[in-house]
DNA sequence: TTTTAATATTGCAATATTACGATGATATAT
DNA sequence: ATATATCATCGTAATATTGCAATATTAAAA
């Protein structure tokens, strides 16, 4: 049904998996790294950047916003935004957790 | 166009968005987290842990699989299969990387 | 005020993902 | 040999994702 149950499972578990799914793109993963390693906010050539059509960058922004990634103002003629340290420390973190559970027993 | 355009992104931008794909279900975390804290291989009963039919549990190994997360059998009656640990702290270090690699002086 | 530049939204086509019933394959138990 | 238990595969339906052209919106510049 292309639908996921995601009634089934926790609310960290499905957390996790939102995360992951902002980063399973790859041109979210290269939007995310060219903008954290600006020195400044940025305003603008993403699209030169990237590649991909200007509406196809605004859709993957506006995932990458959508779990708080990305701070600054988003209205008007040019963006101005940039990393959000403490959500990205927080998922930094949350991936990290995940990695290291696991018992060191197995096989 | 539903496809992404992977060609325009570099292998490693792709390699750690395909690992992220892999952890963007929740039905994936969970069989992830219950696999990576057992003692020993398991050999079952993931379908009552989970809840998803029997059919979907195999999917969503199978695509656990494809990166290689599994090592173990997987013919025959009984599977019996564990963490690649190896590869676990591959990504583990992947995710971390891509984490860390912020610039500080940002906003 | 009219242009212009930058970003957002809409609408659509192509493809991918999620889920499960039915069925097939395999190995063990009876 | 037959039944049973376990997992894989196939087929299919429902929904999600990706991408872009066309268009709208917004704010600053001319």
């Amino acid at each position: 049904m292309g639908v996921s149950k995601t009634q089934l499972f926790s609310v960290s578990h499905n957390e996790l998996a939102n995360a992951a799914k902002v980063l399973s793109h790859p041109a979210r993963i290269a939007i995310l790294e060219y903008i954290s390693k600006q020195d400044n906010c940025i305003c603008t050539d993403l699209v030169d950047v990237i590649g991909l059509a200007q509406p196809t960058i605004s859709q993957h922004l506006n995932e990458i916003k959508k779990i708080g990634l990305l701070k600054g103002t988003f209205e008007g003629k040019n963006l101005c935004y940039c990393i959000d340290r403490e959500r990205w420390a927080a998922l930094q973190n949350a991936f990290n957790t995940f990695f290291s559970n696991i018992n060191q027993n197995c096989c």
